[in-house]
DNA sequence: CTCGTACCTAACCACTTGGTTATCTAACCT
DNA sequence: AGGTTAGATAACCAAGTGGTTAGGTACGAG
């Protein structure tokens, strides 16, 4: 899977996202991590490994601790790639489009 | 699902990027849509409710063809969210950040 | 009216996902 | 050495995904 498919499955969960957004603070342990969920330790380890293999976090060792950390490299791409799209979502933009749409056309 | 979860998992999917970068030159039928592909019509047709379901695209009727047209409001709230981690991907922001912490911490 | 075209739905398949419980390793603390 | 804690792994399950083929509907053309 590409890199890009691989950011935006990894961000399709919010479980996913309310981690990111923890780590924003700071690093943390997998038992700080999944204090805020009524979820297993399993389940959060599986989300952890997907961030992981997305490259959103990294993980250390620390005696029986596995801090993470956020790595946020991955989402300059989908910053790039949504802001690809911002004339198709201002509403002035879309109406200039069109104008020159139709300035083509009759050309 | 919440709508962004809803917006990311569309996106997760190669196909459905495609899609909507082919709509940004305009509306386009089922069959436009399906031809740069290898994949059988039905597959994109669930590609297509994929993508209405999330919001990203609307669909028309015209005699026997349902012109879809790109939708990009979702794609504001993804650009959005991500614009809030612009500072832990930027390394300047990243050390500027290191450096509160660290005087946050001898305060 | 009949034929071809555009598109959808239904049924099916292999694979993935998000969750569980149970079991294991590794490190720390008495 | 024994017990507790952090965490990973394995095995399982229900539901979802991305694809298929087969068959149905709706419309336009001859």
């Amino acid at each position: 899977m590409d890199q890009l498919s691989a950011t935006f499955a990894a961000l399709a969960d919010p479980t996913r996202r309310a981690i990111l957004a923890r780590l924003t603070e700071g690093p943390a342990t997998v038992k700080e991590l999944s204090e805020p969920f009524a979820i297993s330790g399993p389940a959060i380890s599986k989300h952890l490994r997907v961030l992981e293999k997305a490259g959103l976090i990294t993980r250390g060792r620390e005696a029986q601790w596995r801090p993470c950390q956020l790595d946020a490299t991955p989402l300059k791409e989908v910053a790039v790639w949504a802001e690809n799209y911002r004339r198709f979502w201002d509403a002035s933009y879309a109406r200039l489009d069109e104008l020159l749409t139709e300035m083509k056309e009759t050309d």
